[in-house]
DNA sequence: CAGTGAGCGAGCTTCCGCTTGACTT
């Protein structure tokens, strides 16, 4: 007899093949295999007519989905559908969640199977599970398939109707979905509260002591002063910048801190308090999906996609389980080989003295998967391992994440000292604190990173000597310091995936394209490691919130979830929940062709940026990006906001400069020396640049020049605009050739020609006024690197997704980067040396595009 | 490159969740 099994992913056949009989063939589906069409070449000519052709879901009947395989897929069909001819029996064993339940019906349905069809489900590969599972065969529960069918159709839905709307209303190829458009709005909201933040200064101050028999010098910080607590950050009001309550605390400005310092200087300083207190600290669960980016974005400075990409290679060459989990859970293999690996590697008394497991994941966790672990019934240790590069440090990570599970708590001792200095009929109290660990316990092995560089202090000791109540200690110089209060971070892709995660929004296998969506259609921008949320997205997050506030609220994400398990409990029917959400006065299609009449599109294009003394200036959002708009005296003028700022860069005086700009009309610094046409500053979509004379009717374009970076419109006199226009211009002949040596700035930033051969200036150079010799030094530079035969400087590694060498090389024509046989210029403002593996794909990613 | 912020109009854009493709140097 023979069986033919399928599961979801093709390194899962690999495993499994271990513990099935020899008989059985297994093979993978790839995921699903059937869905709504994506685009309309998709789908089926005789369906295009239909008015709901477009949803792919006859929201006249039913709600009756219409189902196609992919392009992609076809092949994988038409594989399984030639092996299942050859078998006796199906048996599927796709994975026990939602989506698997789904893909193990979709089967069915075009596999159309005369043989039996058998359910099989399995939480991880060991023989005990396998064997058990082939004699607890069951059903596919239909209830379960119908709560995927219901949430695929409602993102469709809700995707399909709403997006057209912001096509129609701010610009085309805008999207809205249940994830993403809640993953723009944390961004956008986090903006406003950072666009909103009045930022505060107080003072405190700094004590340097010692003790009388101990020269180690210790700190202690000001904390109140006469019985009066001293203002700190949480004092002051996010919006206003002042205290909230400022009768209650103290607060220094700089003249004040100084002269309490003086008052100080002839003080006596006596310990008044001491106090010790204990505390034990757990591990961190083992490592899910998004903790996993977490980690690797803060620690390893890796995209979400890249931990994907390499977590990937890992999974399939047998390193680590499956890396798409949103389950803690690790199975009785995984504990038992962490456990000896503690002890190998710690000793007993570093293994905690019970078992350790963290069930239940997030919310909406559907834990078809274990967590994320060295594969295996002992865990290869990562230096043994044989990996290297970006591999090898996840591995090592995930290595130590999951051993430190299985490890004893630490213990840690805090020492609070309070000391006072008392002078002049003043009390100023001081407060110092130390840190002991006792026993580091898990400490050893694996420490939880943090998005906040305090808070990642927390599991370093800080040495205090041992004082007593009572006791004198000597100053040994009192600082006033300044503070500064911070609006809130931005958020990174690892803040942004943990923020996503505790609302239960998104699912293991999309955080990392949640991220790219967002970016692909123009509203959030990445600086470094920070995501920044652009024009458009504060249009759309606008548009949302007034019209259809639930597709930007989370919550919506979990009242679907309820009904989801109701109808996975049988106890709701999917039509009457779909019908529920679309049809109806309240429902989803009335209400945006309500929104489609009623929206202004002017309106919808207008931001409204929590910006002050904006002085009826209007900002919008235009086909040519940004713009701002003002009535003068009755007169309409607009101007473009160059394409650098950001949402956040706005403020009234800035706007207020664009709009002076623009009445002014073009504003004439001076008349060029030889024709005698006058020269204009203005402003373009590409930011600020300088013009000679008007322009005329005839098409003739006048000639321009833009203004170098850094550089700001009113600082530019007739005598710069000269030598701006003046590029590229003439330094003269190179003392060796005779030939002459030009300067200028081109697409890769200012540079020096001669012969043929270019020379970019490094940062500290000026193009404006470098001379002859600077530029003989810069090319001479130049050639020797010509004669020499390119060299590596250094090896990066493999990159993560396609695991060829990435390496660093000199060349002929300056520093590139080298991926597998493609080569990458770097700009000569880099430092070739410092580049990293991270440098180098967001070059080589860039580049490809 | 660069100034504008409108409109002719066929056919298209768009969602979220599963999963990894590989024609040749």
């Amino acid at each position: 007899m023979k069986s033919l099994v399928i599961v979801e992913s093709p390194t899962k056949t690999k495993t499994l093949k271990k513990y099935l009989p020899k008989d059985y063939v297994i093979d993978s589906s790839m995921g699903h295999i059937r869905d709504l069409p994506a685009s309309a070449k998709e789908i089926p000519s005789k369906y295009k007519k239909e008015d709901w052709s477009n949803l792919g879901v006859n929201v006249d009947k039913g709600f009756e989905p219409l189902y196609v395989i992919p392009a992609s897929k076809k092949k994988v069909v038409k594989n399984l559908k030639k092996l299942l001819k050859q078998s006796d029996e199906l048996i599927l064993a796709t994975d026990e969640d939602r989506e698997g339940e789904a893909i193990s019906w979709h089967l069915t349905e075009l596999l159309k199977p005369d043989v039996p069809v058998k359910r099989m489900v399995f939480r991880e590969i060991t023989k005990e599970a396998i064997e058990q599972a082939l004699e607890n065969f069951r059903d596919i529960d239909m209830n379960l398939v119908n709560a995927q069918e219901a949430r695929r159709i409602i993102d469709r839905l809700a995707g399909y109707t709403v997006s057209p709307l912001l096509w129609k209303k701010i610009a085309p190829k805008l999207s809205a979905g249940r994830v993403q458009s809640v993953a723009v709005r944390f961004l956008v909201d986090r903006e406003r509260e950072r666009m909103k933040f009045r930022s505060a200064r107080y003072w405190d101050l700094k004590a340097k002591l010692h003790k009388q028999d101990d020269e180690y010098i210790f700190e202690a910080d000001l904390t109140h002063l006469d019985g009066k607590r001293l203002a700190s950050g949480k004092d002051f009001d996010e919006n206003t910048g002042k205290l909230k309550k400022p009768k209650s605390v103290v607060l220094l400005d700089d003249k004040k801190a100084s002269q309490l310092r003086d008052d100080l200087d002839q003080a006596e300083w006596k310990v008044s308090n001491v106090e010790k207190n204990r505390q034990k600290r757990n591990p961190s669960p083992a490592f899910i999906t998004s903790t996993l980016q977490q980690e690797a974005n803060r620690k390893l400075g890796f995209s979400a996609k890249q931990t994907m990409g390499v977590a990937q290679k890992l999974y399939e060459n047998g390193y680590i389980t499956y890396m798409r989990t949103d389950s803690a859970r690790l199975s009785g293999q995984a504990i038992n080989a962490a456990r000896t690996a503690v002890e190998k590697e710690y000793g007993k008394e570093y293994l905690f003295d019970r078992v350790r497991n963290y069930g239940g994941g997030s919310k909406g966790a559907q834990e078809a998967h274990e967590a994320i672990r060295p594969a295996g019934s002992s865990f290869r240790k990562p230096e043994d391992a044989g990996l290297s590069g970006a591999q090898f440090r996840l591995y090592d990570m995930i290595w130590k994440r999951t051993i430190a599970t299985q490890m004893a708590q630490a213990e840690l001792e805090f020492t609070n000292v309070t000391i006072e200095a008392k002078a002049n009929g003043k009390t100023a109290e001081f407060r110092t604190s130390g840190k002991e660990i006792i026993f580091p316990g898990f400490f050893r092995a694996y420490v939880e990173g943090s998005d906040d560089p305090e808070a990642a202090l927390e599991n370093q000791e800080n040495y205090l000597p041992g004082m007593s109540e009572g006791e004198e200690v000597i100053e040994d110089g009192v600082e006033p310091i300044s503070h500064e209060t911070k609006p809130p971070a931005r958020f990174t892709e690892a803040s942004l995936v943990k923020e996503l995660e505790k609302q239960g929004i998104g699912r293991p296998s999309t955080y990392a394209t949640i991220i790219s969506t967002i970016q692909d259609r123009g509203y959030v921008e990445a600086d470094g490691k920070t995501l920044i949320p652009t024009f458009t997205a504060f249009a759309v997050t606008e548009l949302l919130e007034k019209n259809l506030e639930d597709l930007v609220d989370s919550d919506f994400t979990s009242d679907m979830e309820n009904k989801l398990d109701k109808i996975a409990q049988g106890e709701l029917d999917i039509e009457t929940y779909l019908s529920s959400y679309f049809n109806g006065e309240e429902g989803l299609k009335a209400k945006v062709e309500k929104q489609e009449e009623k929206i202004d599109p002017q309106e919808a294009k207008h931001l409204h940026l929590p910006l002050q003394d904006l002085d009826d200036i209007q900002v919008f959002v235009g086909r040519f990006g940004p713009y701002i708009k003002k009535q003068v005296n009755g007169e309409e003028l607009t101007t473009s906001i160059p394409v650098s700022w950001k949402p956040s860069d706005l403020t009234a005086e800035k706007l207020e400069e664009l709009i002076k700009t623009e009445e002014e009309g073009p504003k004439s610094i001076g008349d060029h020396p030889e024709s005698g046409e006058p020269i204009f500053v203005l402003n373009g979509r590409y930011g600020p640049y300088v013009q000679v004379g008007e322009v005329t009717e005839d098409n003739k374009k006048p000639k321009r020049a833009s203004l170098l970076k850094g550089m700001s419109p009113e600082d530019v006199d007739l005598e710069l605009a000269l030598k701006l226009l003046e590029l590229p211009r003439s330094l003269g002949n190179h003392p060796d050739t005779g030939k002459e040596i030009k300067a200028g700035v081109g697409r890769y930033g200012p540079f020096v020609v001669h012969d043929g051969t270019f020379a970019s200036l490094k940062r500290s150079d000026n193009v404006l006024d470098i001379e002859l010799d600077r530029a003989v030094e810069l090319l001479s530079e130049k050639k020797k690197k010509s004669n020499r035969k390119s060299a590596a400087i250094k090896e990066l590694g493999e990159h993560p997704e396609d695991g060829k060498k990435v390496r660093v090389m000199d060349g002929r024509y300056g520093p590139y980067i080298k991926h597998g046989k493609k080569n990458y210029s770097l700009s000569d403002d880099v430092d070739p040396e410092a580049v990293t593996m991270e440098d180098a794909i967001k070059l080589i990613t860039e580049k490809a595009k």
